[in-house]
RNA sequence: GCCCGGGUGGCGAAAUUGGUAGACGCAAGAGACUUAAAAUCUCUCGACCUUCGGGUCGUGCCGGUUCGAUUCCGGCCCCGGGCACCA
């Protein structure tokens, strides 16, 4: 053994014995109970960062910790391995997408190697491998065969410059990334997988998944969005043909004093061919993005279309406004308008000087001032003619009833769930196995032509934007049926089909078939881990995909994650200046010198290279867009895989964000390294295995007991995945440990509370405590080691100490005997001194009594 | 704009969930060892007052419930995540 700790040595032998031993490779094993374990597969950037080192950090420490409690533990880990990053590098450094992505795993690999992640490599897998995405192409002519599969025109950004669709990560400030252009909606035919069929069992499903954290649990709620309401139509003065708008508060319907379109509806751009004005703001409304957030936080504006709705009960002509925060995407691209009771329609009603007709009144209390703001609560009808009387909640039926009996209307369920776009206009991403024949129409590709491989031997320059969008060699193809000329779908898949359902193919992924038998051996997983930015999108078109794989018959479950733990973001300074374009240069922390007040807030910053000063743009994400990423790699060199792991683990709970700050790793390999020493001196002076029975000293069996319960606390803390707590239940060990003497019992106890430590430490330091295990001579793997349990008869106290408040203030620590009964326990109270100082002369009301805890006196 | 989180010393955090606020660590200061430095070890470390016994205030802000609130309730402020083509 080494007198010094040196981790990389030691962490090379360790990694080489793993490899060498196959200690994580695991097959399917029915006599024991299984544990599958997943971290989210990563995109392959280019290296690791921050996030991706907590988040399978704490990954392995789950999967080692079950380990330890004798599972059989699977963890693989493979590659995200399309995507548009890889298609942005092409288009940098003109190579290939492919390469640069197999580069890229392969250096990401040996990173995740060098951190002692316990994976089953055997099992590694790579999106972009057309033995993967073959089967997600199966699937999807499945669906469409089964008619869960569609095609319909949706909108997308549209650079007029560059000839391109953008992402939205693509268009800034409305603008398109490169050119710089004004961003146009355009309306392109997309296929789409209908989620918005099982949306009510991704609903109702939510309640079961209790190992989730209820926070996703709200978001996806919420997301889905399942509302009972009203649809019901509005004729048009000057058309045949009927507006039908959907609204989840009927009981509002007498208050309706306008009704807006989207833009591009039919009823304006007919509006429109008569009207200047109207033609030039839909036009207007065409430009800038498609995201949400885009549309709902630009300024609402309309404009009248010079046409009446009939309103279905007083027949009362309302205006129709076209109005830019109105989609024709969603919904029916129409909807009615109360000002008084919605705030939107307030705002856009003041704005434009459209009458405010209150119909719901408070059922008690005052009424509220409607000119100032909108009236959203349930109340009392008014003014509303049949209906005047009738609460909300009965006025829904009412009037629910009242349109259905002429044929205006109905009850129905609406979502805010909209069916998934699967289809992406670009060249790095699995080919959509569709074919276009002129006499056919679509027809899937047949299960024999799968897959349909994309070309990755393909040329790259500056004016590349879509490599098979063009290419002939790739679109040509003859139609399955009729034999005729047909083309190739050019869109491929978004990246979410390929991570919707790895984890499955994990469980035999040189399966002939899409899943086969293994895949309900380990299925569902025990354990997800990721970043809580997935809380929607991803968890949900995976647990979707799920139940698309259950009623193909491929799993037998209902959903794939059991528990599900969110970690939080790797959050770090951000350091920016102006550039004449307007564009903003990032730069990165290790470049900046920050000067900080006295309570240690930054005041202001400036780049070493040339002292001028950056602008100090607040704490975020860490991100290659931000350049405020910490090199994880700089780290582990310096340290050590367990001191970077320690260090993650400890510093911030998982769920919680994570302020990066290079101070702090020190202190972690500080600790390691007494680790080290205290091991060292068992070593040097091991002990002859029968000791003399000696009575305990005083301090000793105190220590015993302190080490004992903070073993019980880290037992606690890693069941409830608090390895912060686990971590500091640890150092207190140690720290406790390094007071003893040097008598016998006191090297028995060193003993004792080193083994201890080691096995609490092995999931998250795996190599150093693996080592000193075998050293120390406790066994020969740690991993199958017991796991520890507090020894009951160290934690009990002959006397506890009581804190004793007087009206809610500590005024006293008073030493209760364990065994004490409530009046002695008030009698031991009372007698205090200081206690009686603050008594005084009040009358002592009440005395309150928490067993183990306090005493609190009342008195007046 | 909408949905979901978070806010505790100079800093990261803890408080077994309504019962001693600040465990553990970082930074800082003092001391020991050393020719010296590093490393290591020991002690101090929320603010203010103090007769050195202790006292008053203190968990983003304002209010409430309670014998007792970081924890529960109502309102506000600030920061972060997501918003369907970043992954």
């Amino acid at each position: 053994m080494h007198k010094n700790y040196q981790p990389a040595a030691l962490e090379a032998e360790v990694q080489a014995y793993w490899e060498t031993e196959r200690t994580f490779e695991v097959e399917e094993d029915p006599s024991k109970e299984k544990f599958y374990s997943l971290s989210m597969f990563p995109y392959p950037s280019g290296k690791l960062h921050m996030g991706h080192v907590r988040n399978y950090t704490i990954g392995d420490v789950i999967a080692r910790y079950q380990r330890m409690l004798g599972k059989n533990v699977l963890q693989p880990m493979g590659w995200d391995a399309f995507g548009l990053p890889a298609e942005n590098a092409a288009l940098k450094n003109r190579v290939a997408p492919a390469g640069w992505t197999y580069d890229n795993i392969a250096y990401m690999k040996g990173q995740l190697i060098r951190l002692g992640f316990g994976y089953d490599w055997r099992r590694e897998l790579a999106t972009c491998q057309p033995g993967y995405y073959k089967w997600e192409q199966w699937l999807f002519t499945e669906l469409f065969k089964k008619g869960l599969v569609y095609r319909k025109h949706a909108v997308v950004n549209w650079d007029p410059v560059d000839q391109t669709v953008l992402a939205n990560e693509q268009v800034i400030d409305g603008r398109g990334w490169r050119s710089g252009a004004t961003v146009e909606r355009r309306e392109i035919p997309q296929w789409f997988v209908k989620i918005t069929d099982y949306a009510d069992e991704l609903l109702d499903e939510i309640d079961n998944l209790e190992g989730w954290p209820e926070q996703v649990r709200t978001m996806q709620r919420n997301w889905i969005g399942r509302s009972f309401g009203v649809e019901m139509v509005f004729d048009i003065d000057a058309s045949d043909e009927p507006l039908t708008v959907y609204t989840t508060r009927p009981d509002t319907l007498m208050g309706v004093t306008y009704v807006a379109v989207a833009a591009e509806h039919p009823l304006a751009l007919r509006a429109a061919e008569m009207n200047d004005r109207l033609a030039a703001f839909i036009e207007e409304c065409r430009r800038g993005g498609t995201s949400e957030a885009d549309l709902e936080t630009i300024e609402k504006k309309g404009i009248p279309l010079g046409i009446d709705a009939i309103h279905p009960v007083s027949g009362e002509a309302v205006p129709i406004y076209a109005a830019n925060f109105v989609l024709m995407g969603y919904g029916t691209g129409a909807v009615m308008a109360v000002p008084a009771h919605d705030e939107r329609d307030h705002a856009f009603a003041r704005e434009y000087g459209i009458p405010i007709k209150q119909v719901i009144y408070p059922s008690e209390g005052a009424n509220p001032d409607i000119s100032a703001a909108a009236y959203t609560e349930p109340g009392v009808l008014r003014d509303s003619g049949p209906f005047n009387g009738l609460s909300s909640a009965a006025a829904f039926d009412a009037i629910a009833e009242w349109l259905q009996e002429r044929g205006k209307g109905q009850k129905t369920k609406q979502y805010r769930l909209r069916d998934w776009g699967v289809s992406r206009q670009r060249y790095w991403g699995a080919p959509i196995p569709m074919i276009h024949c002129d006499n056919c129409g679509i027809v899937p590709v047949p299960p024999e032509d799968l897959p349909v491989r994309l070309p990755e031997d393909i040329v790259y320059d500056e004016n590349t934007i879509n490599p098979i969008k063009d290419d002939p060699a790739f679109s040509a193809c003859s139609c399955p049926e009729c034999g005729g000329e047909a083309q190739r779908e050019t869109d491929t898949f978004d990246t979410f089909m390929e991570s919707s359902w790895y984890y499955a193919r994990f469980t035999c992924p040189d399966a002939n078939a899409m899943l086969d038998d293994r895949a309900d051996y380990w299925l569902p997983v025990d354990h997800y881990i990721g970043g809580i930015e997935h809380a929607v999108l991803h968890l949900l078109y995976a647990r979707f995909y799920h139940k698309l794989l259950r009623d193909t018959g491929l799993v037998k479950s209902d959903e794939p994650f059991t528990r599900l733990l969110t970690q939080g973001m790797v959050v770090a300074d951000t350091y920016y200046r102006d550039q004449d374009d307007g564009s903003k240069h990032w730069y990165n922390p290790t470049e900046v010198e920050v000067e900080r007040d006295q309570k240690g807030r930054p005041l202001s910053a400036c780049l070493k290279e040339d002292g001028g000063p950056v602008i100090i743009g607040g704490i975020e994400k860490m991100s290659k867009s931000k350049n405020n990423g910490v090199d994880p790699q700089s780290l582990i060199d310096r340290y050590g895989a367990d001191t970077v792991r320690l260090y993650t683990m400890f510093t911030s709970p998982p769920d919680q964000s994570l302020e990066w700050n290079d101070e702090g790793v020190e202190g972690a390999h500080r600790f390691l390294k007494r680790l080290w020493a205290l091991a060292e001196a068992i070593y040097a002076e091991p002990m002859a295995a029968e000791s003399v029975a000696e009575e305990p000293a005083e301090s000793r069996k105190t220590a015993r007991r302190e080490i004992h319960e903070l073993l019980k606390k880290a037992l606690y803390d890693y069941e409830r995945q608090r390895f912060n707590n686990v971590v500091s239940a640890c150092m207190g060990m140690i720290n406790i440990l390094y007071k003893l003497g040097d008598a016998p019992a006191d090297h028995q106890l060193l003993r004792e509370g080193v083994s201890l430590v080691l096995r609490l430490l092995a999931p998250i330091a795996p190599h150093v405590t693996h080592r000193l295990w075998c050293d120390l001579g406790y066994g020969d793997e740690i991993l199958d080691s017991e796991w520890p349990q507090p020894d009951e008869a160290a934690l009990k106290q002959e006397s506890l100490p009581y804190v004793v408040q007087v009206n809610g203030k500590v005024r006293a620590t008073i030493q209760v005997p364990a065994d004490a009964e409530k009046q002695a326990i008030e009698a031991l109270a009372l007698a205090n001194d200081n206690v009686q100082r603050f008594i005084g002369e009040a009358t002592v009301r009440k005395i309150i009594v928490v067993p183990n805890k306090l005493v609190n006196i009342v008195a007046k």
